[in-house]
DNA sequence: TATTTAGGTCAGTCATATTGACTTAATTAT
DNA sequence: ATAATTAAGTCAATATGACTGACCTAAATA
């Protein structure tokens, strides 16, 4: 196919679009997590930290099985991060009512660097949200849904009480 | 401040709803780039790869600089990878005008993984997208858009010709 | 009682990224 | 013409986040 062809073609010119979106996406999420990494580096803890003490903090009495099931990662990975924070004393476990399985909630300290690092990103995107009208944020909100895979759609209304 | 005036505080209210946009960006982030993986691991190349014949492939004759930019990495971890792929016959690199730059180009065989790694997750894409309207697509692109840093709004208007 | 489930652990490996120090060659500025 | 800057590369050490595989314990369930 030619350049000519291709930039008559209506297919092409779409992909040309798509590649666009591609390219929204890897740069929109890149500064999107960039915000918490200053913070979290002077604690020497990473994203995976975050990414544990937020859940942990969303969801009163987590166990780590359903840790596992939103972060997707293995047991071997979240162990060190999160013995780490248990060590650290920002996440509290205890014992479920089944007995196998445990309880994870954030203390006081785990609560104050859960808002601190959140309060960046919320304040980002606040900034920016309130400029669009509704419509836009609405349209925003409904295809990053449909971009989710539906197992994960289900975790994702699972854990927003749906 | 009580659960239930957090209830009835529109502004908390709004937190909420940015915490579901953080969660929504988490979710759709990780499925939009779960795709590639797969045909990566069989080739012994990882997302850094993919980054990088995206990259090449998109513009032509790009300098080490130049992507160095775009990546927002260390020309020390650039180049192992880019080593692989050169190695590999995934891109040629020729000696640019200002013969201290070098110029890199996908061969026919690193624009073939490009073609298959891309058109996975632009089908991806375009099914999940051609369900919405315009004005949904309008919003989300705008949104994600106005979420680049402002140094960077600039490196993709570049690479998109604006 | 046997099986499954929740959680943990030890060991080894890999991918991606970093900092710091230093080199070479080419271009540009003084 | 010399000095400074720039583009690219390299060596070394380190951190982080992830993986597989094998194995264990204790509790709940079939």
């Amino acid at each position: 196919m030619t350049d000519l062809n291709k930039l008559l073609n209506p297919l092409f010119l779409k992909d040309i679009e798509i590649k666009k979106i591609i390219e929204l996406l890897f740069f929109s999420y890149r500064d999107f997590t960039a915000g918490p990494d200053a913070i979290l580096e002077k604690i020497n803890f990473g994203r995976a930290h975050h990414r544990v003490i937020y859940f942990v903090g969303k969801q009163k009495n987590l166990t780590i099985k359903e840790l596992l099931l939103i972060l997707q990662i293995t047991k071997q990975s979240l162990s060190r991060v999160l013995n780490q924070l248990v060590k650290e004393k920002y996440i509290v476990v205890s014992v479920g009512e089944d007995k196998r399985t445990k309880k994870l909630t954030l203390t006081q300290k785990g609560q104050d660097l859960e808002d601190q690092l959140t309060m960046i990103q919320t304040k980002r995107i606040k900034k920016i949200i309130n400029k669009f009208s509704e419509k836009d944020i609405n349209g925003f909100k409904k295809i990053l849904y449909a971009m989710i895979e539906q197992k994960n759609k289900i975790k994702f209304d699972e854990i927003n009480n749906k």
